[in-house]
RNA sequence: UGGGGGAUCGUCUAGCGGUAGGACGCCAGCCUUUGGAGCUGGCUACCUAGGUUCGAUUCCUAGUCCCCCAGCCA
């Protein structure tokens, strides 16, 4: 007897983890965290260190991941972002357990911790300009000087710093600085800054402090305090493990937290950077952060991904320390095998194409039994309505079909889908542009679809809707919202003169089955042969507005392709 | 030219001294009342040069290339 052992995911990380509780270190806890700033909303991103930390958590027994906001720079953080932060942590499926945390409830205990230091020697206030702190703080190859201030009495520093607490001085006039050592090769340890005079608002301390602490000296003590035993972070804070320990010892913590580090997440064809995303709000290019363009939580999310896709994606990207871009494919991937299984089908027209079927009596509606889910036999089935007049798609009519294309062409045979067979007898052209508006086709009654004598083979199936009962919709079609890949666009060009002007398609005008008529927002749905979509919030009575999550593999796509290439 | 990291299929990622595995992608075929899904087969990789070793992607040495750091951002 074979026991199937779960094997879930495996990374360096993890093995520490699994180290260190075998070997007893923090008593074998595991105590992770999630620390956004809410500053900016949640993306695809946050998710690779949120299904990380709280991964850990629930794969350790007895492990917790707290959710933690690290709210010290009032000036650019926002209680709405919060509360997006906890609703998006939430959708993709986890739970903090209570453990909700801000750094900003950790003021009174940060400030005292700094007292500590300036006490020991281990911090003093310096009184330079920014722009002179820069000049002595040397290059990357030259080491720095010490400020004239770090001299400074201990009963000067705590006089000075309890001033700056009181709100005595200007924005910029001080600083507190760790001592360390200005002619550090490790330039974050050249007297890095602890606390800065920000006569700002706080969302949630208000005015009760004119200075805040900075992250190099906040994250390391709130995670001692929480007691987090792994603080997992991006690479970027790698160079900042030194004064992270440094900031914990000097503290005298009992308790060390390790802070590891792992490579980002950058996925092709996706702006990431919070920066741009911001911009690209602010500026109204695009809708706002519910974009479905835009790589957010919210924005995949409106745009029909499931939490599981964008879990299970976050498990196959792995988690290592080398720079790695994510083929957009990938993620792709993984919503298609997501929504196969979930997916309800169902006809819906994109550009329709008037069809008669000239043989067919008028009046008469045959209701048809369609299956809403091959892959899911619990789903059963429904009921479409048949009729002398359909709309199919533009696409699916050549009129001059080239080699390959299996679709309707003047005297050429299709099976309509849950249907008949039906033949192209007749074209209608507009005399002016000669585009095709209207097809006239026969139908063989012998050839219904379910009937049992049925046994000829057409090379394809085409979806369509009956036109007197179909409902209006509007799709929404997506595409990449860059026309290049930014990370390639120099520094000093805008990169704003990349987007993408058909980004968004928008369709009206489709035809759906009437069924989709009053689809609430958020039903997700395959139309059959075309792609998986979500209904929009912007819906109104009756007319359902649709986003396109994703297309489904198009083989006949790429043969026309392949087939233009040559 | 300082410090810290990193280099394995086209893209992610495993491998921890016994000669490279998985996923995405791509190609071919099967199947199919979605040119979907599924199934089968195939494709391509250890940054370079030395060394240690019976044997190196794994260890050593010397290079090369890439990323991060000079915010009172995080």
């Amino acid at each position: 007897m074979s026991t199937a052992t779960p094997t879930g995911p495996s990374d360096f990380i993890r093995d520490i983890v699994a180290a260190d509780r075998a070997s007893g270190k923090h008593g074998g806890r595991v105590v992770t965290r999630f620390p956004p700033e809410p500053n900016g909303h949640l993306h695809i991103g946050h998710a690779k260190s949120i299904c990380l930390n709280f991964g850990i958590a629930l794969e350790n027994p007895g492990g917790i991941c707290h959710l933690r906001f690290d709210d010290t720079n009032p000036t650019t953080e926002d209680p709405a972002y919060v509360r997006a932060i906890q609703d998006d942590v939430r959708w993709l499926g986890f739970d903090w357990q209570g453990k909700l945390f801000y750094a900003s409830d950790y003021f009174e205990r940060l400030y005292a911790f700094a007292v500590t230091l300036i006490k020991k020697g281990k911090a003093y206030v310096d009184s330079l300009t920014a722009d002179q702190m820069r000049d002595y703080r040397g290059t990357l190859t030259e080491p720095g000087k010490d400020s004239p201030y770090r001299s400074r009495s201990v009963e000067d520093n705590l006089d000075l710093f309890r001033r700056m607490k009181a709100g005595e001085f200007p924005d910029g006039a001080h600083v507190l600085r760790a001592k360390i050592d200005m002619a550090s090769p490790n330039i974050n340890l050249r007297d890095p800054v602890l606390y800065r005079i920000r006569h700002a608002a706080h969302y949630r301390t208000g005015t009760a402090w004119s200075l805040y602490p900075s992250y190099d000296f906040a994250h390391p003590l709130s995670d001692a305090i929480e007691g987090i035993t792994h603080s997992i972070c991006t690479l970027e804070f790698q160079d900042h493990r030194p004064l992270y320990d440094w900031v914990v010892a000097e503290t005298e913590h009992e308790h060390r937290p390790q802070q590891i580090e792992f490579a980002r997440l950058n996925l092709t064809a996706a702006v990431m950077s919070k920066r741009k995303l911001l911009e690209l709000v602010d500026r109204k290019l695009v809708a706002g952060w519910d974009d479905p363009r835009l790589p957010t939580i919210r924005g995949l999310r409106r745009r029909g991904y499931t939490p599981e896709a964008i879990r299970t994606f976050c498990e196959h990207i792995g988690v290592a320390k080398r720079d790695a871009v994510v083929e957009m494919q990938m993620l792709e991937h993984f919503v298609r095998e997501d929504l196969n299984k979930r997916s309800p089908r169902v006809m819906a027209v994109l550009k329709p194409l008037k069809v008669v079927i000239d043989n067919y009596p008028e009046g008469t509606v045959e209701d048809l039994e369609a299956v809403n889910n091959p892959e899911d036999a619990s789903a059963g089935t429904r009921t479409v309505p048949f009729s002398r007049v359909l709309y199919i798609e533009q696409d699916d009519f050549r009129e001059d079909p080239p080699k390959q294309f299996f679709r309707l062409a003047p005297g050429r045979e299709v099976r309509l889908r849950y249907a008949y067979i039906v033949k192209c007898v007749g074209v209608v052209k507009d005399p002016q542009t000669g585009a095709v508006t209207e097809l006239h086709c026969t139908y063989d009654p012998e050839t219904k679809s379910g009937a049992a004598q049925e046994q000829r083979k057409v090379k394809a199936t085409i979806h369509w809707v009956s036109a007197r009962h179909a409902a209006d919709a509007e799709v929404r079609l997506y595409n990449p919202l860059f026309l290049t890949d930014l990370s390639k666009v120099p520094a000093d060009h805008d990169w704003t003169l990349y987007l993408n002007p058909q980004s968004l398609e928008r369709l009206t005008g489709c035809k759906v089955e009437p069924g989709l008529r009053q689809a609430a927002p958020g039903t997700r749905v395959q139309f059959e042969r075309q792609g998986y979509f979500c209904v929009d919030p912007d819906s109104s009575a009756g007319t359902p507005v649709f986003n396109r999550t994703v297309s489904l593999k198009d083989a006949w796509a790429r043969i026309e392709k392949t087939q233009q290439a040559r």
